[in-house]
RNA sequence: CGGGGCGUGGCUCAGCCUGGUAGAGCACCUGGUUCGGGACCAGGGGGUCGGAGGUUCAAAUCCUCUCGCCCCGACCA
């Protein structure tokens, strides 16, 4: 490609609206133009390096048996209404009308479309396993998009779907799936991590989070040197058993107007983590108590698990008063109507004396002991893990880093396949549910990642696997004639050999060139110009070292050749 | 949806408080000089100041409404 025929108009500044560096960058190197909040158009430097992405992908999932193919954006509400989703999928889902009134949404993801494909086409245990995925466009109306194209409305994802007799068959296409994505964000010259994770709405059990490191990740990863990684939506933490307290009589404590864990433990000097917070929450109809130590905070991810309902929601003042008759800020499980389902987290103890709300006007209740004053009958982990808590597997202090989701991988089991019947005939003729997985990558959000992960205060430093070009040729001045001659042919040279190059043929001072090629990143630039000539050779620039190695004209272009397809070798494939 | 901020040539911003000629830098066009890390000189084109209503002799500026965008908290690839 010529620079003097390209569209791709560069920025000197950042633009206004940009947070993250990677939004920044992919605005000024020309990537990208933000058309509404969220949603945005992909320019032709962009695009070449989105459908590099994306080629990685089907690469890898073709690789892992799966098989292509493209499912409607535009979807009935009756398949929605199907699930359930129509309505807990809240008001993330796009909706749409047409001239007939009748309803219809813009896929946020396509379990309810794959597994009605599915149903009606599968029907005995041989033609399981099965795995299908497409690459298309994702609407999702986020409460706040932001970050550019790393929380878009609009967005480009793979998302796959596998079908199986049974759990171990399952199991074994998980770990496939697990190895594929592993390589697909090897390939992308990634450092990711795997974590577990929580499934949010699309539900299932295991389910596994790959993500990108990175300062400005949206997300929080608690990890430990045994291996052990989860998102803190489901970071499981060791509880450190307190030392045993002697017992003392329970007793009503006066606390006028004192609602907060803090109030309340700063009135009656005793510690945060002696206080129980005693939240009400509702989970479609059903109200249930929900009890923390006052010091760590209530997970919600990990209570809609618990529930299995996808969005509990905090109960208001009002129903809070209806249901344990006090006001907000003096909840407790001490003598809890019966009919209220009650919830302890794991880590609070036995043996110790706690303070908790009197479920009455400026009431405290102090030296209230499990079993004896609260019957622990139903107890979970409910709690967020935070820095200091220890590995769950090996005990050691979990560290504490930041990462971007780029993929997720789900054990669905038989959620979606049972709603909607999908079922196929066994060995013996019976007639069983079809077990699901579920495969996302987001591959516009993967671009973003790897911004987000290789870049320097001049620009992008691409890896050769997703480059939008390899080599940057760039005369210094395209006015001489010699430079224009070994640049042009070079170009040709080049281009020939099927190698992907950019000449900046622009009539520009070498200062402007220089700053533009770092920005847009092309792992490798070719810097042809009279100083070099007069000794007959070129400069060779390596974009992410900065190293510069000068090579005789006439052997520029096998040497350029050689780097590229050793570097493109290096992030191929793993046989 | 709650809280905060911003809308002025293509981009980044000043002007607004204290009403009276719409500005700068970059980008763009023409000519010239330049040419190894975002050149210089001269000339030029381009803006209903987000929109609507109001106050006023007069509104980018003051008031009301509205739309859009960004940031902080509840979602997820």
């Amino acid at each position: 490609m010529r620079l003097s025929r390209a569209f791709l108009p560069t920025l000197k500044e950042d633009p206004a609206d940009a947070e993250l560096v990677s939004h920044k960058l992919m605005v000024r190197s020309g990537m990208l133009r933000k058309l509404a909040a969220g949603v945005y158009t992909i320019l032709p430097l962009g695009w070449r390096v989105t459908r590099k992405v994306e080629q990685i992908v089907r690469e890898e999932m073709d690789r892992a048996g799966g098989q292509e193919l493209r499912l409607p954006i535009l979807m009935p509400a009756e398949l929605w209404q199907e699930t359930g989703r129509w309505e807990k999928y809240g008001k993330e889902l796009f909706r749409e009308r047409d001239r007939h009134d009748r309803d219809y949404v813009l896929g946020p993801t396509h379990e309810e479309a794959i597994t009605d494909l599915v149903r009606n086409h599968i029907r005995s245990y041989r033609d399981l396993p099965l795995n299908l995925y497409q690459i298309q466009t994702k609407f999702r109306d986020e409460i706040r998009p932001r970050f550019g194209v790393m929380r878009a409305r609009e967005f480009l994802m793979k998302d796959g779907y596998s079908f199986h007799t049974d759990e171990a068959q399952l199991a074994a296409s998980y770990e496939e799936m697990r190895d594929a994505y592993a390589a697909v964000f090897r390939r992308c010259g990634l450092e990711f991590v795997i974590v577990e994770a929580d499934s949010g709405a699309i539900g299932g059990d295991v389910n596994h989070e790959f993500m990108v490191t990175a300062e400005s990740g949206e997300s929080l990863i608690f990890s430990s040197a045994c291996g052990y990684a989860a998102s803190s939506e489901s970071a499981k933490f060791r509880v450190e058993p307190a030392p045993p307290e002697k017992e003392a009589p329970l007793t009503k404590r006066e606390t006028p107007g004192r609602k907060t864990v803090e109030e309340v433990s700063s009135f009656l000097g005793v510690e945060p983590g002696r206080l129980l917070k005693s939240l009400v929450f509702f989970a479609g109809p059903d109200p249930v108590l929900a009890v923390v130590p006052g010091d760590r905070e209530l997970n919600e991810a990990k209570l809609a698990r618990v529930l299995g309902h996808p969005a509990p929601r905090l109960a208001t003042a009002e129903e809070i008063e209806k249901l344990t008759g006090g006001p907000l800020g003096f909840t407790g499980p001490v003598g809890i109507r019966d009919g209220l389902r009650t919830i302890l987290d794991v880590s609070v103890q036995e043996n110790r004396n706690y303070v908790t709300g009197g479920n009455a006007p400026d009431l405290h209740l102090l030296n209230v002991r499990l079993g004896r004053d609260v019957e622990a009958r139903e107890r979970a982990d409910l709690s967020t893990a935070r820095e200091g808590d220890r590995c769950p597997r090996c005990g050691d202090v979990m560290r504490l880093s930041r990462g971007i989701e780029v993929g997720h991988i789900f054990k669905l089991g038989t959620k979606y396949s049972e709603a909607m019947r999908a079922t196929y005939l066994d060995a013996e003729g019976n007639e069983r549910i079809i077990v699901m997985g579920t495969y996302g990558i987001g591959i516009t959000r993967t671009v973003a990642a790897v911004i987000e992960q290789l870049h320097d205060e001049n620009g992008i430093a691409w890896p050769f696997s997703v480059a939008p070009y390899h080599v940057h040729v760039v005369p210094v001045n395209v006015s001489h004639p010699e430079t224009r001659e070994v640049a042009e042919s070079l170009y040709a040279g080049l281009e020939k050999a099927g190698i992907e190059v950019l000449l900046d043929d622009r009539d520009e001072r070498p200062g402007a060139k220089f700053k533009d090629a770092d920005l847009i990143g092309v792992p490798l630039r070719v810097t042809i110009g009279e100083r070099g000539l007069k000794d007959g050779v070129v400069e060779l620039r390596d974009r992410k070292t900065g190293q510069v190695d000068r090579i005789p004209v006439g052997n520029a272009a096998g040497e350029v050749r050689k780097r590229v397809e050793e570097a493109l070798r290096k992030l191929s494939p793993s046989d």
